[in-house]
DNA sequence: GTCTATACGGTGATAGAC
DNA sequence: GTCTATCACCGTATAGAC
């Protein structure tokens, strides 16, 4: 059984907590150290500097955020506005478990916007694919496909990168606003079933 | 002719960019003075320390990130939907001219949420009074107020809070985004529509 | 008001004993 | 692999001359 948790696995846990908390240059190592219960020497021996460290975490938290538009897409037998639930729950299921991380990963390639480079321009192409031929066919109305794009993602991922400023101005117990978000699945379907089909 | 930029005032525009760049924690005092055209000192002087300057940038971001909500809501004479239509424009105006300030804003809050507390709590109430109104009138449908509203000022942030992450999901030059973005008040009214009235 | 010089604390990183 | 001690540097802030 080697259930035990690794030194190398307790600094990342760390180093991705105090990261998506502080950023990069507000994080500090010794915060890091302290979570994971050792000490800043052994940072540096597991990994080299603290670019590094961010590095990977950075790019483990991108994944995430990212590619499982695809799965929910390119299920067969459904319609469009299935394909989209789809989406949008599998979004929406893993933002409630991370809701940290939209604004930690946008803010941290708005300064740095290289680190965009690691996405696959693909996914983006086959989305845009999918969505003319539906046009095309008729199943959905004429709608510009990177305007709409743009609200979908928006939709769900927008009430986790403005919720505290949202709370305040709709003033909203934190109660409250869990509901909100655990509805919000529904509102943005149907939202969407609106503006692609009328209803 | 006192046309002549004061020294604080050159401060405070550099502290702007180099704050609205880098955030807080990423923002070097040396950078502001350089920016400024003057030495490190002179901040202090003006400013007591990177704290006070910061906080004053902020506030007065923070008065252009959120009230214009009100002049376009409270205009007599028209339908909701056309009320929409001026807040999604005077929103987005000012957006082009502050592409940076909405990440700046969540981004700062995010990891400061007190500072959330100097927003006006009667602009939400207000805006959810004006919308239940014109459900039991009947003019529009049966939403819900915030999951609408959270919908609503999402589809005017979130275009240039994941400018970088879209632009390269969907391989869009910037010219592309900029066209995108300058169309963007077109499509946020029209969902607006579908959603609230269909169409 | 504006400058130079400097104090002071903190931060990332390394050396070296165990 | 893990620790303590320490280094070199950088960043904020202040002192003090002009």
């Amino acid at each position: 059984m080697e259930s035990e948790i690794t030194t190398e696995q307790k600094i990342m846990d760390a180093a991705e907590h105090v990261f998506l908390d502080e950023g990069f240059s507000g994080a500090r190592m010794q915060h890091i150290a302290d979570r994971a219960g050792i000490n800043k020497a052994m940072l540096h021996y597991y990994f080299r500097s603290k670019d590094k460290l961010f590095e990977l975490v950075f790019r483990h938290k991108m994944k995430q955020f990212v590619p499982q538009i695809e799965a929910a897409l390119n299920e067969a037998n459904m319609t469009f506005i299935e394909k989209i639930d789809r989406f949008v729950l599998a979004y929406l299921t893993m933002l409630q478990k991370n809701p940290r991380l939209p604004i930690f990963i946008l803010s941290t390639i708005h300064r740095n916007p290289e680190l965009a480079n690691s996405i696959d321009i693909k996914l983006g192409a086959e989305i845009i694919r999918l969505m003319e031929i539906e046009i095309k066919e008729g199943r959905i109305k004429k709608v510009d496909t990177h305007q709409f794009m743009l609200t979908l993602v928006g939709m769900c991922l927008f009430p986790f990168i403005a919720r505290p400023i949202f709370s305040k101005t709709f003033d909203l117990t934190p109660k409250q606003y869990d509901q909100l978000l655990a509805e919000r699945r529904v509102h943005a379907v149907q939202y969407a079933r609106a503006i692609l089909i009328g209803e």
